[in-house]
DNA sequence: ATAAAACTTGGAGTTGACTCGAAGTCAATC
DNA sequence: GATTGACTTCGAGTCAACTCCAAGTTTTAT
C-alpha cells in the first residue's frame, strides 16, 4: 500500500471540521474504525474516512448521540439496510424526530420574525396552546 | 395575593416537561426569575412562568446554550427589542443558524429517504461536494 | 405524640463530549 | 550527538447541563 496516499490527522481535522483530539477520541470510543497507520504509527485517513467524519457531524446536528450513531456507522455500502430492520425502524424514528425539529425550528423562526417587528421576545406560538399577555417579573431580579 | 392561584413546582414540571430539579437549577443560575413563594416558602408558578419555561425548552432545541438565552429571557412584553440592537443582531444571527440547521436536517431526511430504499447508510449529499464509492472498513474492527 | 407528604437549601455527583498535559517514538535536520 | 516537528498513548481535567442526596421545615392526618 502506498503510504503517501491519504491524509494526516491534522489534514483530516481541517477537512472534517473536527479537532485532532476529537478524531482520536472517536476512534477510541469506536465511532470511527481503527485508522490505517504509517510505519511510524501515524494515522492515515482516506477520503472515505472523511466521509464518515462528516456524516458524524451531520448526525450530531440532528441531536443523535454518539452512542446512537454507532449502529448506523457500522454499515458499509455493501451492507443492505433491509437486512437490519431494527436499524430501519430507528432510522425512520429519527427521521420523524428530525421533521419535528424542523417544525419547531420553523415555528421559532416565525416567532423571531414577528418579534423583530413587534418587539417582545416571548412567543405566542412556540409549543403553546394559548397565548399569554404578561410576564410580570422576567429580568427584574436577574 | 391569593396563594391558591398558581402551580406547585411538581405541577410546573409536568406542564413544562422539565424536572423539578431542572426548574430549581434554572432559577439558581438566573435563567428563570426568583419564583413567588407561599408562607411555607414553597414556590408558586403562574401561567406566564410556564410560558418562559416552554420558551427555554424551545430555544434549547435550536442549540442555544442556557447562557446565551439569558439576555432574551430578560425582556418582557413591555420591553421593545428595538431598544436593544445588540440583541436584535444576535437574534438575527440565531435565526440564520436555525435556517442552516433546517437545511442540514432536510438534507439528512432526504438522505435517509434515499437510503431506506437503496440500503447503505453513507450519504452522498450530506455536506459533501463529491460522492464516494466505497468505505472499506467501517464496522469491520468495531 | 408520630408519620407522611411536599416541599426547601446546599453541596456534591453524574453524564456526555470533548480537551489538555505528560511522556514517549520516529524521522529529518544540523 | 542534539534539536525540532509531527505525531503517539494514557490518564486526568473541563465544561455544560443536569441529577441526586442529606438534612431540614411546614402542613396534614392519625
Amino acid at each position: 500500500m502506498r503510504e503517501s496516499v491519504g491524509f494526516s490527522i491534522k489534514e483530516a481535522a481541517v477537512q472534517s471540521d473536527l479537532s485532532e483530539d476529537t478524531i482520536r477520541y472517536y476512534e477510541k470510543i469506536g465511532l470511527l474504525p481503527q485508522a490505517d497507520r504509517k510505519k511510524n504509527r501515524h494515522r492515515i485517513y482516506h477520503p472515505e474516512d472523511l466521509t464518515v467524519m462528516k456524516l458524524i457531524t451531520c448526525l450530531k446536528k440532528t441531536g443523535m448521540s454518539l452512542d446512537e450513531m454507532k449502529p448506523f456507522l457500522g454499515l458499509t455500502y455493501e451492507s443492505d439496510l433491509t437486512e437490519h430492520p431494527d436499524l430501519q425502524v430507528k432510522l425512520q424514528q429519527h427521521k420523524e424526530n428530525i421533521q419535528h425539529q424542523i417544525n419547531s425550528l420553523q415555528m421559532i423562526i416565525d416567532v423571531i420574525d414577528s418579534k423583530m417587528t413587534s418587539g417582545s421576545m416571548l412567543p405566542e406560538a412556540c409549543v403553546l396552546a394559548e397565548p399569554t399577555k404578561r410576564v410580570p417579573r422576567v429580568g427584574h431580579s436577574g
